[in-house]
Order: structure tokens, then C-alpha cells, then sequence
DNA sequence: AATCCGATTGGAAACGTTTCCAACTCCGCC
DNA sequence: GGCGGAGTTGGAAACGTTTCCAATCGGATT
């Protein structure tokens, strides 16, 4: 705790060469054998490691990307976060998490910050989009990569999915199970995924023969706010299928169905969306739309990477598809 | 993308000022109004702000704390993370999250690279810990928070738990509801937490009036380990109810009740341990020892701020005392 | 035997910041 | 009117690294 770690200086010193071949025999190319060995042994017996800062002001490059949420502890981001990471860490970069709060502002304030150059580049996915993130984003300093919304048309790279989609997907595997009287049990409208979701409803609901369509709006995407949501949604009466616009307000919504003794998915039918770890081991395990955060995670790191390497790579654009997980809680698979 | 940032020798220049006074105008003391004023202005005008590589050589402090875990994914340590990350970041540092690896020696490997300087201190939570990692720990070159096994004696900060008391409050809790054949699940035995529930265990089974004890050994702690364990244990009969050693052996123990037609808690009360989000969801919702997840890396961070600050300050140790959450899996609190 | 070329080495600058120290100005006081 | 001191300012060094450039040293070729 108390000694003070050993310069590149000292290690020149204890070798008895310049600091500039002690340099390039450690880390660059252009060494003799000889020296080296030399400035090996030397290096060893002073336990000596770079120093990470005084190497990143030279190369310009610290070696670390952020990851920016609005909630670090959602699942969804979770599983993203340990992609991005397992991606980047075999390539030497460090994993930096950030809370970019839950409005267009605090997102934006955090995307600026990056002018102080402590990454080199950051995986963000915001909550919610304005135009003044947007530009922030295209003026940043170092590559942004945006999980989320598909922002093509703007020269931003990003990872999108059809959530909208995976909405409609769900929806039609209820109808075809013969499921008529459905209802939607969206988050925030104000969101970006609670948007998306919405419209992914509004299309599917025209396009199926259903006999009633109700729909309720969450708080926020949680349990506890699904629950009550249910409630309201489940008082109106008559419906045999619940599509929740994802996991967590999906069982709260299961709960909803169970408080009015009736069951899932005999009498009502649910999906989730997002398809976590969470819904799988939930009795009934939960038939949800795998929006491939991994997959996600693992593309946005890899753009990441190419654009660490090349900042000139234009920007690039992924979209993975949807993919219905059918389970127990819509009488799927058991 | 492309812009370069601006330096503060440009906003000096700009100013018409020295290095030193725009540095003391912008950040220190001893500038004058007027002096302030002047390179406020010219930095405004370049979109100035100050290079954290840069910062950081100089003052040999990188406002950054790495958390390092074996599995970032665990709910428990997201719990932590996102703690931590709440304590830290209105201080100013960030947090970079590492993976342990799940051996000693990787963890080790971690810890010893901070050698690079690329943090100011690290919240490490290890799944095995032996004689060179405890070394490795008291020899870092910044202040090193062990969440996990109290470590008293060796001049280690630490945050512990009482795990092994949790396990002995869920059997008495057990036995108080009159159950008398009680069956142990527990996670690997070569594990930190495996080896501490285990000594609770025995440690309470010799105290209690039971008919009958057994126990069972997951290969991990997971979901599916825990039903497969369960399975084994359920074969051998006669058991009224299952402590596992987690939250979710404890999922997998319920599913594995199910299977044999039984319920829970009507025939087999099950516990489970770090009172996840994920058992305070489920259905029956779990009874769980909590081992006080987000106060452990709350306290962590805390440690840390102090530590960070004054680097000679004395070694810290916090134990958090388990609680007991009685829940349906127990036919407590419906 | 003189020259050239490649391989290796060392000196020095540069990255962007903070802060020590000396110098300067201006004021009030003796 | 000179002197001391408080208040500001600028010059320069320092943090630890990499790399450009020039210099040196062999050995091989003419």
C-alpha cells in the first residue's frame, strides 16, 4: 500500500541503458535480443508495470469505453453489459458504466462529458431522444455507438431491433392459437421502446380478426407497475390474452390474472418481451420476444472496436430480428 | 467526430494570458475576478473542457474505481454495482467493471494489475481466495474493499456478512413452523460462500430437534444446478423442507418439488438466500435471508471514499447482518 | 582499403495539466 | 518618499510514457 511503483526511468537506470530503448525493448520493436533480455531483467526485479495514464496521454487512447443506461440494474442492460464486456475485454479495453439519468437532457450533459476524453468511445442506450442528443452525438469527440433506435439517416452508428415487430410477432402467435379478446400492456409512450412498442400494437391490432382490443399504460416498466396496470386493464373484463411490452410487466400481469383466480395461460394467455433470464425460470416460464440483448451487446462492442481502431470508419448500422421464445405462459412448450 | 479539442494553452492564448493563470482562473484559487472572468469567456468560446488524461498524470489520481466480480451478470452483484456506482458517482469517480475470473489465481492476476495505475482503488468481491490473493491484496498500490470473507486480522478493508448465521435464522425459521425433516442444497463446497453456508448449516442442524437432515451439492450456483441437486435430494424422500444456499437453487429446488407433484410450502417449505428481486417476484414469492446486498456495496464505496482520500487510513471492517425475509415459499406472509 | 547500408542506440520532444517559485504591481504606512 | 506586504501574474518544471531523429557501430560490398 505504501511503496511507490518503479518509473520506466528507474528500469532504464537499473539496466544502464537510455529510457527510449528501454521503451521499445519492453513494449515496441526495434530491440536488440541482448537488450531486451537486459531491460527484462531489470523490469523484473523492479515488479515494474506501465503506467496506464502516463501511456495514455503519449498514445492518446485509454483504453476504455463506456457504457451509459438509464438503470444499470435492468436485466436487459445487464446481459448487455457482460456482451460488451466479454467482447472488449480479450482486446485490452476496459468497461466504464455511466447512468445517463432518464431524460433527453441528463443524456445529453453525459455524451458531453466525453470532451474530456476519459474513453474512447461509448455504448449508450438512451431512454429517451431529442434533437439536441442527437447532434451531441454527432459531435463527439470519440466514435458513439447508440443501442436502441436505428438513427441511419444521421451518420450515427447503431444497433437497433424491431421491437415494433416483435410486438406484432407476439400478437399473431396469440392469434393463432385462437386467442381473440387481446390486451396490451405497454410502458411510458414517452419512451423510446415504450413508443416503438405502440406502434408495433397499433399495426398488428388492424391486421388480426380480433373481437375486442383493449390496451393500459404502465408507470414505468417494473413489476409492481404491470401489476397495476393489469388490474385496471383485467377490470374492464373479457380478455383471454395479455401482451406485455416486456418481462417484468409481464408478471406482474400474470400476478393480476392469479389475484382474480383465474389462470395463465388457460384463461388468459401472457408475453413478455425481452426474453430474460427472469421469464425463464418463472413458473410458468414466460413466452417472450427475444430482442437478442447479447447479441446486441456483442455488435455494439464490435462496431466499437472497429471504430476505436479506425475513426474515420463510417458509421455503421445493425439491426437484429426480433424472435418469439415460446414457453409455458401462453400453453407453448413445456 | 472530427474536431479536435481544444487544449488550455489554446484558451490561454486565446486569453491573452499565461498557462499558469488560466489553469488557477479555471479549476484553482488566486485568480482575480477580472482574471476569472476573461478565460471564462475564452474557454466558453473554444467548448473547452479539461483533458482527464492530462489531469490525472499531474495530479496522480484517476477518479476511477474498479469493481470486480466473478460473474457481472449475478444479480447480487448488480446489486452491488449499482451501489456502488450511486455512492461513487456524485464523488466524482467512475466505476470500471473487471471480471475475476472464478479462480484465485485470475483474481490475483486482477488485482495485481493494478500495478498500471489505471484506478484509484478496487471493490473486489472473490469467489475463492487463498494465501497469494490475500498477499497480492495488502501489497496493492491503492486501497483494496474485499466484499465477501471478513479479513480482520490482516490489515484488509472488508465488508462481511453473516452467512452462516443467515442459514442457521432460515432453519430455525423453519423449524419454528414445525418442520422437522429439513434438507440442505448448498453451492460448492471450495467456494467462499459455499464453504461459509456450509459451516451454518452444521453448525445449526447439531442444535435443532430434527428428524432428519440431509444435503445435497450443486455444481454451481445456478438455476438448473439447484433443480438437478434438488432431484437427487427429493429422491432420497421423506423431506418437509429445503434451505438452499441461493436464490436461484432455491427457484430450482421449488421447480424440482413441482415436479413430483408436490407444493410449495404446503408439503415442502423452501428457502433461498441474498433476497433477490428475482425471488421477491416469483410465485410463491420467496423466502429469503437477505445478506444486505446494495448496504454491502454501499458500505464498500463508502470505505473507499475514505480510503481514497487518505490513503493511510486505517483498515476498515463493516459486517452486515443477515435478515430474514419470510415470504409465501414458507406459508409466511402471503 | 574506403564506402555504404542496415541494425541498434541515445537524446530530446511531446502529450495536457497543475503548482512551485520568483517577479511584478499597487497600496498603505512610517 | 522609501519600504514592506498583500495580491496577482508568468515562467518553468514535473507527472510517465512513446517516438522522431540523429548518431554510432558493425559488417559486407566495391
Amino acid at each position: 500500500m505504501t511503496s511507490t511503483r518503479a518509473t520506466l526511468l528507474q528500469v532504464a537506470e537499473r539496466a544502464g541503458v537510455s529510457l527510449a530503448s528501454t521503451s521499445r525493448a519492453l513494449h515496441g520493436s526495434g530491440a536488440s535480443p541482448a537488450m531486451v533480455e537486459r531491460v527484462r531483467a531489470a523490469a523484473a526485479e523492479l515488479g515494474y508495470s506501465a503506467d496506464a495514464i502516463g501511456r495514455s496521454l503519449r498514445l492518446k487512447k485509454t483504453f476504455q469505453v463506456a457504457f451509459a443506461v438509464a438503470d444499470i440494474g435492468n436485466p436487459v442492460y445487464v446481459e448487455m453489459m457482460r456482451a460488451i464486456h466479454e467482447v472488449l475485454a480479450p482486446h485490452g479495453y476496459r468497461v466504464v458504466v455511466m447512468s445517463t439519468g432518464d431524460t433527453a437532457t441528463s443524456t445529453t450533459e453525459l455524451v458531453r462529458s466525453l470532451n474530456s476524453g476519459f474513453v474512447d468511445g461509448m455504448i449508450v442506450s438512451p431512454l429517451r431522444t431529442d434533437d439536441r442528443l442527437i447532434r451531441e452525438i454527432q459531435q463527439a469527440p470519440v466514435p458513439v455507438v447508440v443501442i436502441g433506435r436505428a438513427l441511419d439517416d444521421r451518420g450515427i452508428s447503431s444497433v437497433s431491433t424491431d421491437s415494433a415487430g416483435g410486438i406484432g410477432a407476439a400478437v399473431r402467435h396469440l392469434h393463432a392459437l385462437g386467442r381473440r379478446r387481446v390486451g396490451f400492456l405497454n410502458g411510458p409512450l414517452d419512451t423510446t421502446p415504450g413508443a416503438a412498442r405502440q406502434r408495433g400494437f397499433d399495426a398488428v391490432a388492424g391486421e388480426i380478426a380480433a373481437e375486442r382490443v383493449d390496451q393500459e399504460v404502465a408507470g414505468d416498466f417494473t413489476v409492481t407497475a404491470g401489476l397495476e396496470a393489469a388490474r385496471r386493464l383485467l377490470a374492464r373484463g373479457g380478455l383471454d390474452a395479455l401482451v406485455a411490452a416486456n418481462d417484468l410487466l409481464a408478471i406482474g400481469a400474470i400476478r393480476a390474472v392469479r389475484e382474480l383466480g383465474r389462470s395463465v395461460p388457460e384463461d388468459v394467455a401472457v408475453t413478455g418481451m425481452d426474453d430474460t433470464e427472469l421469464g425463464r425460470v418463472f413458473q410458468p416460464s414466460l413466452t417472450s420476444v427475444s430482442l437478442g440483448s447479447t447479441e446486441r451487446g456483442r455488435a455494439a462492442a464490435r462496431i466499437m472496436l472497429q471504430l476505436a481502431d479506425d475513426p474515420d470508419h463510417a458509421a455503421q448500422q445493425i439491426t437484429v430480428g426480433p424472435e418469439l421464445m415460446v414457453r409455458e405462459s401462453t400453453g407453448g412448450a413445456r
